[in-house]
DNA sequence: GCCGTTTTCGGCCCGACTGTTTTCAGTCG
């Protein structure tokens, strides 16, 4: 079994045990293994199962090591099997419903026979879930609304579009005369690839008009909760925002606090407690219990020294950790040691080489997107049209590509703008490996994007065989979006990704990090290993449009949750440097 | 089920809001 099927065995299991009522810590666990599983390397993982050294992973102990050794062995585990066989599946699905829990389903599942969303439907049409003890007439209608609209609710966003409906309230917010600070948290600011919800946080002494504003504004379709210190309501695209209100004192941890993740606060607040300090979103005070003396000490009359991240992160030891980050994946580790890598900037982006024009199926031509490039500021834009296979999108032949060559040619050579164009293609990777030009006329161009658009459903053997034949190909400059994946609308084909990066590391290709919002492709949770095995990243928009080009900043964001600093993406380097580092593979 | 710069047992992050209750349980983040 992969890891990825590993953990999310790991998840299941957690989630079944939760609907068994079993300890909440117990169900953490599973949950934290499956993080675990999740973020080690897919030959550390069989080596440690092979080795019996998995339980000296953090967060692995006895009982998880030999669940995880028998499923990466067998692929099956007895004792998931029988804890699937005890739950009725359908109580799972009942979960998604707002505001039901494990306990409720379990009151449910005792009291009315309630196993489906079918059968929860029926009792709350009945009347049946009003009369519960515990339950009462609004949970029910709650409850079937939640199930009514589960599927909008549930869904998560894609970052950019949750971007584009915060900036305008954000924006609102920060224009109201009671507001002295507001900012948005959660996996919005960590810039997640998708988003479920909003959160807003203010500073204010005076709260009540702040929260009449939000509830008010346009776009609103229900209110969720409306208190002292919390709005939330439900937009009308199905997402849900969060605003919080708090005194400026506080307003930096809470910032914090909401920013997460969840991993990240836990271990902070259990790195503040072995200090001596109860950390939350209002503040840190000293902890109950011995060893807090200095703590309190330092703690008593006074207010808080602390008033920025930055200053909080240093009260417990730590350098800052950029949001992007805090995802409980090493970063506290990093910023107790000096670890942590200088990230790279939007700013530090001198061009990218994965972009169409109207030759194949972009929507504007050569120099409109040249223009647009220099607009950016950038030293150089590689044009990689589709190759002939692509006919979808209209791609080249070998008669239209050497006729575009020449027009770049020309358009250096006319000075007509500063920014310098690489003369690429976008090459179909055929369903053997082999690529869709013959090597002849790959060796015309100044670089060569290998990319897979065809037979997506191959087995993951024959997909990973024929993505390092197409690497091995002395011509292949850059691998294109490794998996394939659209974000929310399709899986990325089934490869073994580990293997795919040894082989472009040996072979000296560069992996693009496709930088369209809908792709973010490869994923950063695989690049902090990738680069600091020695693979080399490319920040590609994969832009059709002028427009498009500014998606690169989405790349530079999944970079940056990726560990990678500027010196791991050859987009950041210099015309010059470029064009001798294109001279140096292909003379040797 | 995991973990240990007090601990191999007894903790494990913690507070707001809602709806149902007359003091709190469940859910959520």
């Amino acid at each position: 079994m992969t890891k990825a099927e590993i953990a999310s065995v790991l998840n299941d299991i957690g989630t079944l045990l939760e609907l068994k009522g079993e300890n909440p810590f117990k169900i953490r666990a599973y949950q934290t293994g499956a993080r675990v599983v999740e973020s080690l390397a897919e030959e550390e993982l069989a080596r440690r199962c092979a080795e019996n050294s998995l339980v000296e992973v953090k967060g692995i102990g006895e009982a998880l090591a030999q669940k995880i050794s028998e499923l990466q062995a067998t692929g099956k585990l007895g004792f998931y099997e029988k804890l699937k066989a005890s739950i009725p599946s359908g109580l799972v699905d009942l979960l998604q419903v707002p505001g039901v829990g494990p306990k409720k389903i379990r009151a449910l599942q005792a009291k009315l026979g309630v196993d489906s969303l079918a059968k929860l439907q029926a009792a709350c049409e009945s009347g049946a879930v009003a009369a519960l003890e515990g339950f009462g007439e609004k949970s029910q209608e709650k409850i079937l609304e939640g199930i009514h609209n589960r599927e909008r609710y549930s869904k998560r966003h894609l970052w950019v579009a949750a971007w584009e409906t915060a900036e305008p309230i954000l924006a609102g917010l920060r224009a109201l005369p009671q507001v002295l600070r507001a900012e948005h948290a959660g996996s919005l600011r960590r810039r997640m690839e998708t988003v479920g919800d909003l959160d807003f946080l203010v500073a204010t002494v005076d709260p009540k008009p702040v929260a009449d504003w939000f509830v008010a504004q346009t776009g609103v379709q229900e209110i969720t909760a409306r208190g002292e210190t919390k709005a939330s309501v439900r937009l009308q695209s199905g997402i849900q925002a969060d605003l919080r209100l708090i005194p400026p004192e506080q307003f930096v941890f809470a910032w914090h606090h909401f920013t997460g993740s969840k991993d990240h606060n836990v271990q902070m607040r259990q790195r503040a407690l072995g200090r001596g300090w109860s950390m939350s979103e209002w503040g840190l005070v000293p902890s109950a219990g011995e060893g807090t003396a200095k703590a309190k000490a330092e703690h008593a009359g006074r207010k808080t020294d602390i008033t920025n991240e930055a200053a909080l992160f240093k009260k417990l030891g730590l350098a800052f950790i950029p949001p992007e980050l805090r995802e409980g994946l090493g970063e506290i580790e990093a910023a107790e040691t000096g670890g942590l890598p200088v990230l790279i900037e939007e700013t530090d982006i001198r061009g990218a080489f994965h972009n169409h024009t109207t030759a194949s199926d972009g929507h504007n031509t050569l120099e409109e997107m040249t223009a647009a490039a220099q607009a950016l500021g950038w030293e150089y834009l590689g044009i990689a049209d589709h190759s002939k296979s692509s006919v979808q999108a209209r791609g080249l032949d070998e008669k239209r590509l050497a006729e575009q060559i020449a027009t770049v040619r020309k358009l250096n050579a006319s000075g007509k703008f500063t920014t310098h164009v690489f003369a690429g293609t976008e090459c179909d990777i055929l369903p053997d490996g082999r690529l869709d030009f013959a090597d002849e006329v790959l060796a015309e161009l100044d670089y060569v994007v290998v990319s897979v658009h065809s037979a997506f459903k191959q087995s993951r053997a024959d997909m990973t065989a024929r993505i390092i034949r197409a690497i091995e190909n002395p011509h292949a400059t850059m691998l294109g979006h490794l998996t394939g994946r659209l974000l929310l609308q399709r899986e990325g084909y089934d490869v073994e990704a580990d293997k795919i990066i040894d082989a472009a590391i040996a072979h000296r290709v560069v992996v693009e990090l496709n930088a369209n919002p809908w792709r973010l492709d490869l994923d950063w949770r695989l690049w902090r290993k990738a680069a600091g095995r020695g693979l080399l990243c490319a920040i590609n928009p994969d832009a059709h449009d002028t427009a498009g080009l500014a998606d690169f900043r989405h790349g530079v964001g999944a970079a940056r949750k990726g560990w990678l600093t500027k010196e791991h993406v050859i987009t950041t380097r210099s015309l010059v440097s470029i064009k001798r580092w294109l001279t140096d593979r292909k003379t040797g």
